[in-house]
DNA sequence: TTGTACGCGTTATCAT
DNA sequence: ATGATAACGCGTACAA
């Protein structure tokens, strides 16, 4: 079924057929309803390769997330695919894994579809050949979550936020807080939280514990109760995202603390499940969606204007501390 | 850049240029490496647009979600996606947020698109209007998570499922057991969920307990609460999926209950999270990136043999009772 | 083994 | 307001 048939069928041109759908007021009302009932009868769906290929340009956007196993991603891909669906746009997906290889393996992928631009969670900005490989091709793009100064990066001020949740912490009256993180190589966001936790660690004039750092997420209860039952001596655990404290969690409920009674634990990113979880996550909230919003929204609007994507339109959108269960003063006998 | 500028580069024509890509065996190896030569210099991208409106296909297969916000889907996803990119399929997904409206829309997008094939969890494939238009078009599909007869569906068997969880608590000793479900008008799998929920019950010679019908998931914590709070006799709480199980526990434990001890409460659907949360969540796993594996080896199989697909192609794959941390045995002043 | 030429379905320019 | 027609970039007979 194409546009010939349905000019044969409506008994017009297929110009006619191709601006009653394109510019409906640029035909007259007779001839429109003629050529819609024409369409209607044949089921005619327009063929977006050909469209396509004649107007060079696609009406899709490329999307590069680490894994959907994260919800801080799919709250994003939600903020992301709901922001295309009002703006006409279809978004292509793929995951990367956490890989380099996977990385610049989509990217061409996508590039050779005929994306008319990307938004990416890369692992690191300054060493990805993704990125590049753009650059190169002077393929609009926008980096989320991620922030480099060389960039255009929609995220949140990440030392900042770590600054605040360990300022919070030692406001409670701790005394000795450490951090657990994924691999820090693995990630920009990483490095920058860890940066933001040793800066607040030194501003309360606390000691800086060792890093707990967990090699694999997906055994993340194993290794972070290893850690405690080999020399814990601290009060509260700083997790650098919510599934890694959620897994803290259970590892210092194993290994016999009570949350928060004998553990304080704070999360980050926010997802919507840490606040139904029972003891409820204290967290530093992203707005998830927001960030996959905003990514858009800068990538659509210097579509329309085909200017270059420039690092300075970078936006830092606010973050929020949320006091909840699992964390609180630490109990006497623990801080004596 | 096109395949012309590669072609005059290379001192070649476009055909042996397309012949370097598509069948580089079908062109001597030194003219080969004189094209690869000339598509790097010019970093040659092939149009996918072109290549599609030639061949009449796509290499793209339509997804239909009804949110990215429920790990069942995201595993699921997942599971498509790993597939997809070793068959070296693109996708293309939308949600629906469980209307009927978008589930049309977005299939209608997806036609115009031009995917080969499409993969989709309806909200019940009685009434879906989008089912409705893939028959009409003759669209391959095939459905995950639902189960119908009229429908090649990928899922497991659900009322059987139930039947286990309730026996199961049954054999614990609970004599009292009330489900909680969100509304089951909105998905036939609540429904099929809720049918062998009373055939458990009734196997078991237990008194069926009316149903705790939760309005929206987004505020199933509060509603689950009033429901406990006005008059629960139940000792053990079977809820239709793993985030009502999360919010119910949260639910009971607002109230006053300890969990399992007072209340023992059961999820399905098996989402990763449910191992590492304390309270460790009883469950019926569901093989979730296994669904969409074999939904898009399914679907991919008939492409190939150009078959209409059938029902009686529909797969049933195991599920798993898996106990843990969230029930157990009554306690005797709760059995008294 | 390599090249020529046509057509996929659409939009856009230019006439009428 | 409407129609004829030339591209868009590619794959593939068919010819050489």
């Amino acid at each position: 079924m194409n546009i010939q048939k349905v000019a044969q069928e409506a008994g017009v041109s297929v110009a006619t057929v191709s601006r009653t759908f394109n510019f409906p007021d640029k035909v007259s009302a007779a001839t429109r309803s003629k050529v819609e009932a024409a369409a209607a009868r044949l089921q005619y769906v327009p063929n977006a390769s050909a469209r396509n290929l004649r107007t060079q340009n696609t009406k899709t956007i490329g999307v590069l997330l680490p894994t959907f196993a994260n919800p801080v991603f799919t709250e994003c891909l939600q903020g992301i695919a709901e922001t295309a669906a009002e703006r006409g746009f279809s978004i292509m997906p793929f995951t990367t894994a956490y890989t380099l290889e996977q990385e610049l393996e989509s990217v061409k992928k996508l590039l050779n579809f005929g994306v008319e631009g990307m938004i990416l969670v890369v692992s690191n900005p300054k060493n990805s050949l993704a990125l590049k490989l753009l650059r190169e091709t002077q393929t609009p793009y926008v980096l989320a979550y991620n922030w480099d100064p060389q960039h255009p990066c929609v995220s949140v001020n990440n030392p900042q936020a770590f600054v605040e949740i360990v300022t919070y912490l030692a406001q409670l009256g701790h005394q000795r807080i450490a951090m657990v993180s994924g691999q820090r190589h693995a990630s920009d966001r990483a490095q920058q939280r860890y940066e933001g936790f040793v800066q607040g660690i030194a501003q309360a004039q606390l000691p800086l514990l060792p890093l707990i750092e967990v090699p694999f997420i997906d055994n993340a209860v194993e290794a972070i109760a290893q850690a405690l039952q080999k020399d814990c001596t601290a009060t509260a655990l700083v997790c650098s995202n919510d599934i890694l404290a959620i897994r803290a969690i259970r590892a210092a409920h194993l290994c016999g603390y009570q949350i928060p009674l004998d553990m304080s634990v704070t999360g980050f990113d926010g997802v919507r499940l840490g606040q139904d979880l029972t003891p409820s996550l204290t967290t530093v909230a992203q707005p998830n969606a927001d960030i996959g919003r905003h990514s858009l929204e800068l990538l659509i609007q210097h579509l329309r204007q085909q200017t270059p994507l420039h690092p300075d339109s970078s936006l830092l959108l606010p973050h929020t501390l949320h006091p909840a269960e699992s964390s609180a003063a630490p109990s006497l006998h623990s801080t004596i």
